[in-house]
DNA sequence: GGATTTTTGTTGCGTTTGCAACAAAAATCC
DNA sequence: GGATTTTTGTTGCAAACGCAACAAAAATCC
């Protein structure tokens, strides 16, 4: 069966790679547009969805969210009726510096996709939603400490 | 235009990570199973070219394959024309430990591709190729030094 | 053939990453 | 309603990651 593993690896890497360069202007490290851009799109969201979101370990989340909160970039809400859990919402600087990922990522999008036809981007794109949806289920699975038998 | 980067990070993520966590078992620190299975792939080949084949800054690479030969994977043989370069091998050791890497990554490739026709895997595939071909441009493009304009 | 540029490799340093281990609140069980 | 399990969040530590900066060999330029 043809190995698709090496180029999503491959492409996530190499996109990963040149954000995080380009976005050194806006004072984000490594990683933390990630978190940002789900907080601006899912305002209120806490930090355990957003690591299973991201599909990254838990304490990396609390930490990148942590220096995300420091830097001013986002801010943490204590809910009324769950003292557990904390809320995750932009700040204003958080606000402003969203347009410029977004921007970004769609140019990154379109250079990825170039000489695809409108058909071919969608078949990607729904191929791809099931191969993410087929894997997290692994992912979860071994998160939890579960052995998987192969 | 659907945003296909945010899939491709979020199945990235997932196996990597479920890949790190099953290797342990063979000693491999996390990431080493990318270098390992393409210096036995292609043996004799150099730090430089395998970086840039996982898509990964140059020093990352340097430290991940010193990692490697210091745990005794693999070795670095000097060249006969060429005393700038030091050409990969695996040894005997990370011969033995190649098909369970490329057992583990053969399953998690079959999990990813759960209940996909054998023609939407021939799609997806090439599909990628192209996506990765188009962006790789700009990987080095930006990792030189150079500014995107967008 | 000598000067310049590119390629390849290394180290210092600050940062992120993730496993273990812990804590406390909430949800579930009986 | 009390015990147990799950959810959510945190910190200690060791390791990887990547930029900057350097060095030396090789390739290119004229």
């Amino acid at each position: 069966m043809e190995d698709i593993l090496r180029e999503i690896g491959m492409i996530a890497r190499a996109l990963d790679s040149i954000s995080n360069i380009e976005f050194k202007e806006y004072d984000l490290t490594k990683g933390q547009y990630l978190y940002l851009v789900r907080i601006y799109e899912n305002p209120g969201i806490i930090q355990e969805k957003l690591a299973g979101m991201i599909k990254v370990d838990r304490t990396t989340a609390a930490r990148a969210i942590k220096n995300l909160e420091m830097n001013g970039f986002i801010k943490k809400k204590e809910d009324q009726h769950n003292k557990k859990i904390k809320k995750l919402f932009p700040t204003e600087k958080g606000e402003n510096v969203y347009p410029f990922i977004k921007r970004e990522n769609e140019y990154s999008n379109t250079v990825a996709l170039q000489r695809f036809s409108e058909k071919e981007v969608e078949t990607i794109s729904n191929l791809l939603q099931r191969a993410r949806k087929n894997i997290e289920k692994d992912w979860e699975f071994v998160k939890k400490g579960n052995k998987r038998n192969y």
